[in-house]
DNA sequence: CTGTACATTCAGAACGTTTTGAACGCAAAG
DNA sequence: CTTTGCGTTCAAAACGTTCTGAATGTACAG
């Protein structure tokens, strides 16, 4: 009923977004749901994405609430209905910061405060060590101060990009007209 | 044997590196293997590596070979041995560099490819649409742009971070001693 | 209050991935 | 040539994750 041409660019949109998504550590649904949404003009209901995507109505369900969680997608309430529809949040910039605000962020905390702990350990027991195992110990101050450098770099490179404004960087890129 | 504190450190750092190797596409075991070896002063072997981390040797075999494919292990010679050592390359940046120049590149190539081949269909068949199927093929011609755009943008952040002089920008960070 | 139309939940099934260990290959030593 | 010690492979098993669909919850309409 539709033109070919206009469902195989769909579809192989909502694919590519799909296998992103996965690639980024979420759920291969989320994101085809995210692109279907995406690609759509008008909002959706859960029946239309379970029966677009040919998933099952639970699985949408739970996987809109993730993408909602994530500031991904939202709901949109239409008056006279009782459906619940959804559109995507269109603004790509506004999802990589919500991604990396909330979970890239709180792994590196995680990451060096784990490490910082580790540094706590090995001063504490520093005075109960055999000369071989101070040794190992300063080896392992050594790798730790490695890793705590990287962490910060990233810690820092993170709240740099989200402190930015990500419409200007869209601009400057755009702009560009890379063909 | 050994003291509780370094133990203690040891397997938390390993663990830590294969939170994060799973949290960035990689298996887990690879990441514990990485971990392993950069704690280790000296280089291992696969038995050493296995016993290690209670894993079998085929596992160890098979992961240490994905770690040297991503540039993130050595084999080390050790003479008059029969068995293989390896170490990890302990410079991070090197191993980001790999990881993003062979992986994450591709995979922004990829998406790129996949949406300017989507224009080009669309356009191919807009003599063929009606009237409605035009306005959705508009539609879908700026959700690509958008798309491309943000490829683009990652593109460009790529590049821009594999030119760098690795060493630099752990240098600057590290001198800012944040606590 | 009852029926209807939806959304949500969750146990079990389906599926995909990772691990294991036995079999095999290979090279050095005897 | 045979044995020994190691690495590699791969089919089967274990495991973890995701999906489904029936059961359940919820809110509105009549």
């Amino acid at each position: 009923m539709m033109h070919d041409a206009l469902d195989a660019v769909n579809d192989s949109t909502v694919a590519g977004i799909g296998r992103l998504a996965r690639f980024f550590g979420f759920s291969e649904v989320m994101g085809r749901l995210y692109g279907t949404l995406m690609m759509s003009p008008e909002p959706m209901s859960l029946d239309e994405l379970a029966n677009s995507l040919e998933i099952s109505k639970g699985s949408v369900s739970m996987n809109m609430r993730d993408l909602e969680r994530w500031g991904m997608a939202q709901e949109v309430w239409m008056r006279g209905e009782r459906k619940k529809y959804y559109r995507a949040e269109s603004d790509l910039w506004q999802v990589i910061v919500n991604v990396l605000g909330s979970r890239e962020q709180r792994e590196v905390q995680v990451a060096l405060d784990v490490l910082s702990d580790s540094v706590g350990k090995l001063k504490a027991a520093e005075s109960e060590l055999t000369p071989a195992e101070r040794e190992l110990a300063e080896y392992y101050l050594e790798r730790i101060a490695d890793l705590q450098s990287f962490f910060q770099v990233a810690q820092l490179a993170l709240s740099t990009v989200l402190s930015r404004d990500a419409e200007l960087d869209l601009e400057e890129v755009t702009s560009f007209d890379i063909k």
